[in-house]
DNA sequence: GCATAGAATTTCAAGCTCAAAATATGCTGG
DNA sequence: CCAGCATATTTTGAGCTTGAAATTCTATGC
């Protein structure tokens, strides 16, 4: 690899950061009206269903542990609810309460406002999506 | 905007996410191995040259008082020193020293190696680096 | 059966990050 | 000039994140 390929894969690593910071603000911001934390509302809004611990981590994209102390927030505010998991005794399955499944409504309409994406067309959007997709799933780790 | 394209939006949102994490998962290990954590790396990474506070938390992406506490690290690590801006009393100018300088330089061979993005092809990630570019520049904040 | 390896979660310590307030300096209109 | 607002940095407190160790349970091989 030349250096000059060493130099745009930084730049292009800066802008996939600078875009993910941008992401973030605007959760927090938008997470801030409703009394949350970026990271609470991040979790909400992967909820989507019941799920494990395990599975809640992978789609933040954070460590177990981090969701544990997250899902330990939501739960205190009455947001969720922790169950034994149907068929395995070592895993819990985190369940929407309803002020957590109301919350989560209002969330998603306020994070689908000025997104930080809507600089992009619908096509745009596809090529990115597509070569992230590439990039992310291409990899090993 | 349709139910359909918020879900889309949000997955993006995720990949953007994911690649961030494997980004920086690769950065953590590769300063790991160097003494150094991932965003002392990141800022030694940026540091291409004299520049202020201000300048490194614009090229790290995170505020200006987080840039304070990752270049205190450094400077206790003998890797850069805090000098008077020449024309400017309220900055300071960032200014590597010659171990900082060397460790760059091993550094950037480092972060060369196996890079997260090294899945797509050179037109890719040149596609890529369009997108990612037009999200982030036409988009105020 | 039972030992052993593996998996899911939690706990804990250390370090990172943000936001707001404080400090110091620069700039500009009256 | 200089008052007032803007900018650059630091300080501080609260909350987030990681990695390693501990706990509890599952699955596999003998």
């Amino acid at each position: 690899m030349t250096n000059e390929d060493a130099q745009a894969e930084r730049e292009l690593c800066g802008l996939v950061n600078g875009l993910a910071r941008q992401i973030g603000d605007h959760v927090r911001e938008r997470a801030a009206t409703l009394g949350l934390t970026a990271p609470q509302a991040t979790a909400l809004r992967e909820l989507t269903g019941p799920m494990t611990m395990g599975e809640l981590a992978e789609r933040m994209s954070c460590e177990p542990s981090n969701a544990t102390f997250v899902a330990d927030k939501l739960e205190k505010q009455g947001l969720l609810e922790r169950r034994p998991h149907p068929t395995d005794r070592r895993a819990r399955q985190l369940v929407l309460t309803g002020d957590g499944r109301e919350l989560r409504e209002r969330l998603l309409r306020l994070l689908s406002q000025d997104s930080p994406l809507a600089g992009l067309t619908q096509r745009e959007q596809s090529a990115l999506h597509d070569l992230l997709d590439r990039a992310v799933t291409r990899r090993p780790g």
